[in-house]
DNA sequence: AACTATTTATAAGA
DNA sequence: TTCTTATAAATAGTT
């Protein structure tokens, strides 16, 4: 007996507007995950750093960005080079995956708390500078700088706090029971955001060396 | 007569960091126009506003926005809160746990590199302002007074504003939470851009109805 | 840049 | 949304 084809298969299509609300909804979810993916291989086969943002139909953002989204604007906004760019390697066995993650942000938090200390010495130094020679000449511009920059500070300072804390906390649960662990997000140092996001991380043979991020919908940063 | 075969064809690759430079590009140059002939269509398909940042492993920035990047990028920062919330999606999925953990953690080092980032800014913002009061001084007993003074107060301004975009951003971002305002992106003036794109339409068959742009290179800075 | 054998993405259908 | 399947499209290795 023939058995009768189940499925016509793929057809081309033309690319023009779909008409079809129904079918605009699924070939946008479809075709937005393939375009991520394949931004995720590029970023990856050739260590190239990518931001994808798109605003689906309906007008809801989502984004991929390598390592973020945020670090490629700003890159790409004023032309100086992202501060986030690490070298990576390291396998992905099945179980050791989400400790070597956990690790590597530790690391890598490590590391930019270092560099944020680094930079606080330098700002101290360079605003005590600034603060002498206002002394003699009121700029305008000098005050806003001074103000803008205790302020910020303060609340950075704060920020940090939390975050080691929190980090730290995370690692050794991780760490702890590195299977069994249904951590509450409650102590998370990120304003309760208002968008839930899935990284829908591309499943099965995706490592994600370097910082990468997919995001759906918009948070507080 | 048999025909040898002309081509071994395409080979399946692992998805890792090409180690040979000259692949590597060759790799790049591909996959790069593929990726944005994929999001070209989805914006055609779907309707959706998508804008595409790649940095080829050289550096080099190339971008696609439909309908334009910067639109893009203006619509991404000033982003509204998403009202669609789905807590329930994520205890659903398979990974949940592993991905809330690593979800979490990119989190925080999303909040991390942005305060890096911040700091890099604020550093840059008072190295320029020693500088120029260093160079107003020395001017004193110079000639070119004027001329000096305000090229270098042009790229204070120019680092200022940056500083300025980016703390606002992150105070109406933050202010967004209690109140549902949607911060309104001409408030905040971008340093004018330097760049000038060309656009460089991918070819044959494809239909662009709405203003779309794909870029390459910028200039110094 | 061009050529193909293959792999990969995806339109339809369920 | 997810799975399946047939087919369109992308692309790795070569020339």
């Amino acid at each position: 007996m023939v058995k009768r084809k189940p499925s016509m298969g793929r057809q081309k299509i033309e690319i023009k507007r779909i008409e079809s609300e129904e079918a605009r909804q699924v070939c946008f979810s479809k075709r937005r995950a393939g375009l991520f993916k394949k931004a995720n291989e590029l970023s990856i086969l050739c260590g190239a750093n990518i931001g994808v943002i798109v605003f689906s139909p309906a007008g809801k953002p989502f984004s991929f960005g390598h390592p973020s989204v945020d670090s490629i604007i700003d890159r790409f906004l004023s032309g100086s080079p992202s501060p986030t760019t690490l070298p990576s390697a390291y396998s992905r066995m099945p179980a050791a995956r989400e400790m070597m993650v956990v690790h590597e942000l530790n690391q890598q938090y490590t590391v930019l708390a270092a560099s944020l200390e680094t930079e606080r010495r330098k700002k101290a130094v360079l605003e005590e500078a600034v603060r002498v020679k206002r002394a003699r000449e009121t700029a305008l511009w000098g005050a806003n700088i001074e103000e803008l920059g205790l302020g910020e500070l303060e609340s950075l300072n704060k920020l940090f706090e939390r975050l080691r804390r929190d980090v730290q906390m995370r690692a050794e649960a991780a760490h702890a029971r590195s299977s069994s662990v249904a951590a509450a997000s409650s102590s998370v140092p990120r304003p309760p955001d208002v968008n839930r996001d899935f990284g829908r991380g591309l499943e099965g043979s995706m490592a994600l060396p370097p910082p990468t991020f997919f995001r759906s919908g918009r948070g507080p940063f």
